[in-house]
DNA sequence: GTGGAGCACTTTTTT
DNA sequence: AGTGCTCCAC
């Protein structure tokens, strides 16, 4: 495992508590596997360690890594979420008769919600998930809600995600749950919320070391109750605090990580700190001003090609040309789902593959459940039983009527159910299609163009960005979001998400709720010096949706 | 189970 | 001044 200094002199610190400020592109989630593989390497007792995330995705990377360089599967310290680790603890710690809750999922919660005559059942589950983490006082007719959801889940033996920190911080308390390890590691500590922050406490020993990790210009989740004043006032809550900053990036040419740094600098809550690039400048950072949402589709649309090698429609499907660039390298970020629609059915009708992430996984599964199940019992009492799953999709013809992203997410799943008779297969399998999660119907290895917004990029990089809609009044969100300091960051996520091209997109008028728009260039263009950025307007030629071909 | 009225319209994770 | 949802009547 090869590090940098800093990475390095993270890894091995021992300090009562160290702060490691990383960047976009710096090594992070290497670093923490460092750390944890040089505690081992030390004779740490797996017990004594836990790594925490706030994802299952951050976890399963990280355990991965832990995985591949050890060489083994057991014995490992904790790697993963707060609420997996409080699960657990519960599990371990709870009397006797209180341990055997079941998990109120969210479709359990919508349940529960809708049998007491409610409507607006989402908002109110929000509600409730806002008051548990931040102590934000509900409505009086909220309240009631809230007393008789709590009733309804204790009568069904139940704890909501929420419960399971709570109930973990309230053992602590009570000293039923003692300090546990020695050694805690936090992932992205700039989305901790007060909760989150007393439960490690709580769960250190008193001569334990903690190692936080994360970066306050990348906090984007105060709306679900993150506090960004938590990482920033560290060096104040600890005196004795060490602080190490991965500054090397190794994702981004340039001419982008110097813009990035430049932009968030016109933030005041932040620590103060710069990230220094190792690659060479290559491009500048470009803005298209467009007409409206439909030239600013087709702008995408000819820049993608661009770089595919094609000039026209056949060459590019005739894979003429070898490229450096596959659809793989291409996202689109906008600041809302909303946006994301137009630029789907733009790109899909020019037979451009796009990926999206489902925001509803439950619903969706629940649907490509029933479409699947019917077909696979049907044809598997015609197939002999012990064929692997795998080879009964591709025999079958399930695959009819499903889309790339379905196709490419069960080829995956299927794959992972070698052994085994046929209807057991087919019953673990349906199994594991309940329990997905947004990123799983997101396949990594499909080649399609991905369409993200900007909170779901974080984390990702991609050759070349498009964020589309940097326009006043969506970026920042200024239509319903006062801070603007977070607005900022989630642009600065943005930004850095980018390897080689940033191309910005402003569209002079455009559909917001059903009115028609005049935009000005987002104000962020302002915090962009002007060397770090070329413009270009594009003069519509055609415009409406009535269009039928682009080219 | 469906069609039309009424309503809301930011971002999202957790077994 | 568009879209998607939820609810309710049928």
């Amino acid at each position: 495992m090869k590090l940098n200094k800093n990475q390095k002199i993270a890894s091995e610190s021992s300090n009562k508590i160290c702060c490691v400020l990383a960047g976009p592109g710096t090594g992070k989630t290497l670093t923490i596997t460092a750390k944890i593989l040089h505690l081992l390497n030390e004779g740490i007792n797996p017990d004594e360690i836990a790594a925490i995330t706030f994802t299952q995705k951050a976890a399963v990377e990280m355990k991965q890594r832990v995985i591949n360089s050890l060489q083994k599967k057991e014995n490992l310290p904790f790697i993963g979420t707060f609420h997996l680790l409080c699960l657990r603890l519960l599990r371990e710690f709870l009397p006797e008769k209180e341990k055997h809750f079941q998990i109120c999922t969210r479709a359990k919660q919508r349940e529960i919600i809708s049998s007491l005559n409610e409507k607006n059942i989402d908002k109110i589950i929000e509600k409730i998930t806002k008051f548990k983490n931040t102590n934000t006082p509900f409505d009086e007719k909220t309240l009631i809600v809230y007393e008789k959801y709590e009733e309804k889940k204790k009568e069904l033996n139940l704890f909501d995600f929420d419960d399971l920190l709570l109930k973990t911080l309230q053992l602590i308390k009570n000293k039923q749950i003692p300090p546990l390890f020695s050694y805690i590691i936090v992932d992205e500590f700039q989305d901790i919320n007060k909760i989150q922050y007393e439960l490690i406490k709580g769960l250190l020993k008193k001569e334990g070391s903690l190692s936080i990790f994360g970066d306050p210009d990348q906090a984007i989740y105060s709306f679900r109750g993150s506090e960004i004043d938590l990482f920033l006032n560290l060096p104040k809550d600890f005196p004795d605090l060490t602080l190490i900053n991965l500054s090397l990036n190794y994702r981004s040419q340039a001419n982008i990580i110097e813009a990035s740094n430049k932009f968030i600098t016109a933030n005041t809550k932040r620590f103060s700190k710069r990230i220094e690039p190792t690659k060479e400048k290559k491009s500048l950072i470009t803005l298209f001003e467009v007409e409206d949402e439909y030239e600013e589709a087709k702008t995408i649309i000819k820049e993608i090609k661009s770089r595919l090698g094609a000039t026209d429609f056949t060459e590019l499907y005739e894979n003429k040309e070898e490229t450096q660039y596959s659809f793989l390298s291409f996202a689109v970020l906008t600041r809302t789902n909303n946006q994301l629609k137009i630029i789907k059915d733009f790109l899909a009708k020019e037979g451009i593959p796009v990926k999206t992430i489902i925001k509803d996984p439950e619903s969706w599964t629940s649907s490509f459940i029933k479409k699947l199940t019917e077909t696979m019992y049907s044809q598997s009492k015609k197939l002999i039983s012990n064929i692997p799953l795998f080879e009964f999709l591709q025999s079958s013809n399930i695959y009819n009527g499903l889309t790339d992203t379905e196709i490419s997410m069960l080829n995956n799943m299927a794959k992972t159910y070698h052994n085994g008779k046929l209807i057991e297969q087919i019953q673990a399998f349906i199994d594991e299609l309940s329990g997905l999660t947004p990123f799983d119907l997101f396949p990594e290895n499909l080649n399609a163009v991905s369409l993200l917004t900007l909170h779901s990029a974080k984390g990702l990089e991609f050759p070349i960005v498009f964020i589309a809609g940097f326009d006043e009044g969506l970026i920042p969100y200024t239509i319903s979001n006062t801070d603007i300091e977070e607005e900022r960051r989630l642009f600065y996520v943005g930004m850095t998400r980018a390897m080689d091209d940033l191309i910005l997109i402003h569209a002079k008028q455009r559909f917001i709720n059903g009115k028609k728009m005049s935009l000005s260039v987002s104000s962020f263009l302002k915090d962009i010096p002007e060397e770090y950025i070329k413009i270009k307007k594009v003069r519509s030629t055609q415009t409406g949706p009535k269009q039928k071909g682009l080219f």
